[in-house]
DNA sequence: TATAATATATAGATATCCGATATATAGGGG
DNA sequence: CCCCTATATATCGGATATCTATATATTATA
């Protein structure tokens, strides 16, 4: 099931970096895939996911290129970068870093000194 | 060291809650700690809080008292409702459900079926 | 032939948080 | 004595991120 979709700002980018880093993917199979993974908690949408994939291409971290097609519509692929893969392990970082802080909010009492 | 603020989209209201769970706290007392807690990840501004703690108590969440002194200004204490402890029973699951996808994706690579 | 699924795209609305600013008091340094 | 910092609360405007709605186009299904 879904979560409450603001928890998710911030980290859709690392999650689109992610999943480039097993291989080249276009915009729709993101979607699809990241339900998948997810198990239907990240429905990402399409009015949010294109307008990032061209952010994230202006900024250098992921290339397109058109796979074109007799039998189906023209597929944009994305490819990840060397710059994307070490903003992807910054990224990475700094959600791991979040993560943590928050469940010693959420497990630590009070006094922990 | 702080972290990209989206990142803490969504969550900062769970936080609040979780922080009023173990006892009546002000504003400016949460905001302490909270960096202290969190080991200064979370530097949560004034101007986040108290618009959020005004919304929180509006929704039933919380509620407020007024500590007279006559040594300092006074202090908006807050409290957690009934209410209030379910809203973060509720999103505490929600934000692990979020937290577990998360790590599902990062840490699963593409194939799990 | 109409409907859903695939596939990409953009504009407008909404939510969340921060920066700046304002107010007020207490305490320390120059 | 005055200024600066810390304490303490408050509001407004702006930035950012996401969603909703809409548009277009093709293929598969009913």
């Amino acid at each position: 099931m879904p979560v409450d979709k603001t928890l998710l700002s911030g980290s859709t980018s690392l999650l689109i970096l992610k999943l480039l880093q097993d291989g080249d993917k276009y915009g729709y199979q993101m979607i699809e895939e990241l339900r998948r993974r997810s198990d239907d908690t990240f429905a990402l949408k399409a009015g949010t996911l294109y307008p990032l994939l061209h952010a994230l291409e202006q900024q250098g971290f992921i290339t397109a290129w058109e796979e074109v097609s007799d039998t189906a519509r023209p597929r944009r692929y994305y490819h990840l970068t060397d710059a994307g893969a070490a903003q992807l392990t910054v990224k990475e970082a700094e959600w791991r870093t979040y993560a943590g802080a928050m469940l010693r909010v959420l497990e630590g009492g009070a006094g922990l000194a």
